[in-house]
DNA sequence: AATTTTTTGTGATATTAATCACATCATTTT
DNA sequence: AAAATGATGTGATTAATATCACAAAAAATT
């Protein structure tokens, strides 16, 4: 029975791959369980695979001159450090499982030999870097430009809204991590938390959010 | 004579590309001469043209929440605004000849075409797209944990190792557009030149820049 | 269960850089 | 050439956030 058809992240572009690709990929694939906190891709190392989340949470980041940089929290199914894999041999940045995930590899020969051969797939791809850089820009812009409060307010929007679809799930990063993707000390992380959680925006227990006032958070997030 | 075959763009994936190839290309483009200041993509509208810079300097900004954001500033010969070409219907990012600059214009559908038949070349786009991404990484990762006086140096660096190949050019940029680079009000950045210039790092007589002690530059950029 | 390590909470203080407010100089435009 | 607009230079003040310094709580390890 082929893991490859089950693979959600193959699925998605499946509709461009004919059976003998996939078949291809399936051959030379391998699916591996990571554990919360595992590394996935390493930053400096090389890099030989394409790799699939299956499922689970990852966090993308790398060394900046002062502390960790984290750039983005990927949720599956998608393509994982796709610019890191064709951009350079050695990795530019990690992942590392945020939750207790699924990842598949698969030999980066064969997933190239895939996209010269099918040219609506390497299309496909094509626009996935694109869209991913422009995401990156806006990111970032927001990040320099707002300050801190609107920052985290927009975290708190990103995990309820993109990653768990749910107003009430559990922060799978420490405040440090957290200050470490809005460019902010944890002190000041923990602050605001607190300062959310007694205007009643959130109500947190331990790791466990709470979204009380959406509208409110949301107004952090575009004038904070 | 083939107009393409002069354009240092195409020509530096000219072997990837046949003859027939060329002369699709070559049909279907229009070069266009841009004078310092003018727009030569623009966020929000439509984009249906490939763009190459052929000689020139750009750069490529966006609507940041609070202010415009400028994202690199881009000498030719290089592609311009692939990601917002292939990422979105709608241009997601502005390009702005910052000195007087010529462009080539292809048309989209025909651009394809050639990446589809091409796979060598859609690899080499794979590529290109993939470093630029990471490139972004790094860049955003360095903008928020310097601070200002260290992304200044690094934009006086930029200048003179990168694009003017020089230690003595001309500022292509007023000072309030340095600021919306590197994410400074325009007086921190007066301030910040000003102390540059009184100790001796480098000379500035109006828009014209001299680099005197490019270690010290140096030193600035990684610690500053 | 005991110990070590990591994470969280919070005050006091220091610092960077923004903002405001003008003056001056340079460029365009009229 | 005069006027208007935009760019630059510089001080005074304010504001946001980092840093330092601990204590307490939670989680991981032994």
């Amino acid at each position: 029975m082929s893991e490859c058809l089950n693979c959600a992240c193959v699925m998605r572009s499946m509709n461009r791959l004919n059976n003998c690709q996939v078949e291809q990929l399936e051959k030379n694939h391998a699916v591996v369980k990571f554990k919360k906190g595992a590394s996935i891709i390493r930053q400096g190392m090389f890099s030989t695979n394409v790799v699939f989340l299956r499922n689970g949470l990852a966090k993308m980041h790398l060394n900046g001159p002062y502390h960790e940089q984290i750039v983005r929290v990927i949720k599956a199914p998608t393509y994982l450090g796709l610019p890191t894999t064709f951009g350079d041999k050695i990795n530019q940045y990690s992942i590392t499982a945020v939750i207790d995930s699924e990842v598949c590899f698969i030999d980066m020969n064969v997933f190239s030999m895939v996209l010269r051969e099918n040219s609506d797939f390497s299309t496909h791809i094509i626009q996935e870097l694109s869209k991913s850089e422009l995401e990156t820009y806006r990111r970032c812009a927001n990040r320099t430009q707002k300050q801190v409060r609107g920052n985290l307010a927009d975290v708190l929007l990103d995990f309820a809204d993109n990653i768990f679809g749910s107003d009430e799930y559990t922060l799978p990063l420490s405040q440090s991590e957290i200050g470490n993707w809005v460019d902010a000390s944890r002190e000041s992380i923990n602050r605001l938390l607190s300062e959310f959680v007694s205007d009643k925006i959130i109500d947190m227990k331990g790791k466990r959010i709470h979204i009380l006032n959406k509208a409110s958070l949301q107004l952090i997030s575009q004038y904070g």
